[in-house]
RNA sequence: GCGGCCAUAGCUCAGCUGGUUAGAGCACAAGAUUGUGAUUCUUGGGGUCGCGGGUUCGAAUCCCGUUGGCCGCCCCA
């Protein structure tokens, strides 16, 4: 159709498109607060310094900003978190610990569009507040396996990598990188999947940056980066560690490794263990995380991350709020949609009626109205013809609608004062004195 | 921001190397059928062939541009 279009990577929501989004909100709703998070909103429009303070001024290009019309730099937010982080700060003294929250809301991101990416998506995301502990990641980390789970999937279908960037600082110190220089270093370790041969192509970025990098130290960053799997050895790393390190952060190391064990055992305890492994390739772009930092992926790979979060210790603070720890996690509905489609977990799309109306006239229609509406306003769905048809027709519409019972409303019942059932699975037919046509539709549909 | 492929009805597509008034299936609607439905038959609505320009006697078809889509690169909070 020519003339109007919706904006590129925006989407209309078509009824059976319209349910499909509603069954994933669903399951996550249901995950989240079974997990004992609260559920908040906030608004779509924010100023755009919100966003420049956390991500720094480069964000703009790929923000939906403008000026309004009071002269105002805004944004529509391309994330929850600056958001989240400055209600909770604003509120902290008086929220009770721990704080658990969860919002389910649409974003803008003026990005190409492509598979898995839109423009405008949709995420559930879940933070918890002032928990430093490890317990907060478990938590996440579980309500996470649940946001996926709750729709049928299993660890065969999807994979949590969970890894450390504290690790990797220690990691990088020891072998003599500056501060300056470890933000680099961890662009290059998210690269090495992509970029084949680890030592040569991924370490361009940091090179040209810093000037050339001797051969043993790259071997042991990407070696430093291939440390995964669910039964991680703390003695390998360990080992991997110390052959680098100063005897003074020994200390440190080996307490994070226990912190990295706890969240092991506590999913393994949950039963989770299988959705859960340790892959140190994971660090996840952006520079705020301070500590653990996991993504959620597909098995078979084809797709992009369909979750990611991590803990982000100094951002409450950074916003202009109190020092509060946080977790959290995003899940978003784009991948999550394709990763439904392929493995068949999307509830077919049910549009049925319970209770289809048969009306043979005028009069007749009269009678039906006052018991259409009396059912309805007692939450039953009733469907009934707009014109009058012949009953024909109005039984293969009833048929087709998927009702469960047809009411038929014809001269004979009229005069008879009854109201014909007909339940059109089994084609059987009773005729019910008018008065207790509401009473008896609900409790033959209450019956099923 | 860069590159590849694509664009005909609501959907899936056909339409030959340019040639009358652009087709099919599905879907939707009406009728056969004013007291009983899943089949069937008949009929109908719906297209400026994404948009703009060019070549030509003539363009859905060839050329250029543009917009949009899909796929990849950059990026990915």
């Amino acid at each position: 159709m020519a003339g109007f279009q919706s904006l590129p990577g925006f989407r209309d929501y078509h009824p059976e498109d319209f349910s499909r989004r509603q069954q994933v909100f669903r399951v996550w709703r249901s995950a989240a607060t079974a997990f004992g998070f609260q559920e908040y909103d906030a608004p779509v429009l924010e100023p755009l310094d919100l966003y420049k303070a956390k991500s720094g001024e480069e964000i703009e290009t790929q923000l939906f900003s403008f000026t309004d019309k009071g002269g105002r730099e805004v944004s529509l937010r391309p994330e929850m978190t600056p958001t989240v982080c400055r209600m909770v700060g604003e509120k902290a003294g008086s929220l009770k610990r721990p704080i658990k929250w969860f919002s389910i809301a649409e974003f803008y991101r003026y990005e190409r569009a492509q598979k898995g990416r839109l423009r405008a998506f949709h995420q559930l995301n879940a933070d918890i507040f002032g928990e430093a502990g490890p317990e907060a990641e478990i938590e996440l980390i579980a309500l996470l396996i649940q946001c996926l789970a709750g729709f049928g999937l299993t660890q065969d279908d999807f994979i949590i990598r969970l890894s450390d960037r504290n690790l990797w600082f220690y990691y990088l110190e020891a072998l003599g990188f500056t501060a300056a220089q470890i933000p680099a270093v961890l662009t290059v370790v998210d690269r090495f999947d992509k970029a084949g041969a680890p030592q040569v192509e991924a370490f361009k970025p940091y090179v040209e940056k810093f000037g050339p990098l001797d051969q043993t130290t790259k071997n042991r960053v990407h070696a430093f980066a291939l440390q995964s799997g669910s039964n991680f050895s703390e003695q390998e790393i360990l080992t991997l560690w110390l052959q680098d390190a100063k005897p003074e952060a020994r200390e440190k190391v080996s307490a994070r490794m226990a912190d990295f064990r706890k969240i092991m055992d506590g999913l393994a305890d949950m039963g989770l263990k299988d959705f859960v492994e340790m892959d140190m390739m994971v660090v996840r772009g952006l520079a705020y995380y301070t500590g653990f930092v996991f993504e959620a992926f597909d098995r078979k790979g084809d797709l992009r991350a369909l979750a990611g979060g991590g803990r982000y210790n100094d951002l409450v603070k950074k916003l202009g709020g109190p020092d509060l720890p946080a977790v959290g996690f995003a899940i978003g509905d784009v991948t999550t949609g394709l990763l439904l489609e392929q493995h068949k977990k999307t509830e077919p799309y049910a549009n049925a009626p319970a209770v289809y109306a048969v009306i043979g006239g005028e009069a007749a229609r009269k009678t039906a109205f006052a018991d259409i509406q009396a059912l309805r306003a007692s939450g039953v769905r009733v469907e009934y013809p707009f014109k009058d048809l012949a009953f024909g027709k109005q039984f293969k519409t009833a048929s087709e609608s998927g009702a469960k019972l047809a009411l038929i409303y014809g001269d004979d019942e009229l005069a008879k004062r009854v109201v014909k059932l007909r339940d059109l699975a089994d084609r059987s037919e009773r005729d019910v004195p008018h008065d207790q046509v509401v009473a008896v539709v609900r409790d033959l549909l209450s019956r099923r």
